[in-house]
DNA sequence: GCATAAATACTAAAATTTTAGTATTTATGC
DNA sequence: GCATAAATACTAAAATTTTAGTATTTATGC
């Protein structure tokens, strides 16, 4: 992911990797991504190395360190096709912490279940109203759309499980 | 999240890296979590050399490899629960190539856009058939009704993007 | 004007995940 | 009965991600 992302910054004009850091680290991208500084240079060494992309020079800003500007090559804009195409079709397993501790929902009792569902609904809820003040500056509008479908249908369901299990006749909590 | 995983299963009693594997490769797990063997051994040593586990002894059975049984110590069920607890309230960004993907929007074309979509549409609703199919083997019933729900919310997203410009009146794609 | 905080531009090492195997043993088809 | 495929039980190395920094420069508060 963060290769695709980083060929896709890369490919709108040459960057250095602490612009790609500020660029990522923006409310409308950080909404969607994180990625850690450190992997963003290691990628562009990584990018380097398959010839995806090449050093173009150094920069420097007054007394400031000096910045090491990086550019696509050719190889990289395939690349970048290709990785779209996969990533558009790609249909990835979770890789959320939260959803292997539902699957471990029987280590923990009932109501504290109950609790910390609510506490996941209050969060969600929040971002919920952060995405509608970020949606405007959305890399595309796809995501926002995506997004604001899948956050109403997690709170819609976790009203259910918080509140449900009477409504739901009997289906139990786990 | 591998970590957790384990943890839960050796939680269970004493296993074998084998074991887990095929613990994991079930249908009932495997549709939700995605583990390759080689993380399964590097994450049993890594839970050795933290304390969470120890080795208990060798196994084998006819002429086959030996197999090491790692059981969990009372400080990997601190960890165990504590890694639950933070993973119930992770609120975590996705890592799906996909959103990378859907960011990088503007390097595809309208034409292009609406294709892929409608093969993720025929994915998802693939997906969800087999939902219905492993609900039942599912560790949680939590599990399988939120994916049930994402699933069903994804899908009628993209069903909206595919056919609704024109319902959306005027809305551009990207 | 001086102390403290924040920003700048990174790196090194550890942890984790992925890719690509290995070498043997048992099952399966003809 | 023999060849081939599949299962068993892993390992090594590369790629990637995370954690925890570094050393300087500029801004900010009093």
């Amino acid at each position: 992911m963060t290769r695709l992302l980083i060929l896709w910054l890369l490919a709108e004009g040459p960057l250095h990797g602490y612009r790609i850091q500020k660029i990522l680290g923006d409310p409308g991208l950080a909404f969607w991504f994180r990625v850690e500084d450190a992997s963003i240079y290691a990628m562009l060494r990584s990018l380097v190395k398959q010839g995806l992309a090449r050093v173009q020079g150094e920069e420097r800003e007054g007394q400031r360190p000096s910045r090491t500007v990086y550019r696509i090559t050719p190889a990289g804009r395939k690349a970048l096709r290709s990785e779209l195409e996969t990533g558009w079709r790609a249909l990835e397993p979770s890789r959320e912490v939260f959803v292997a501790a539902l699957a471990a929902a029987d280590e923990l009792e009932a109501e504290e279940i109950r609790q910390l569902l609510a506490e996941r609904r209050a969060a969600l809820c929040a971002r919920r109203a952060r995405l509608d003040r970020v949606a405007r500056s959305a890399p595309s509008g796809l995501l926002a759309r995506r997004e604001a479908a899948l956050l109403d249908a997690e709170i819609a369901w976790l009203a259910r499980e918080i509140e449900g299990p009477e409504t739901n006749q009997g289906e139990t909590l786990s």
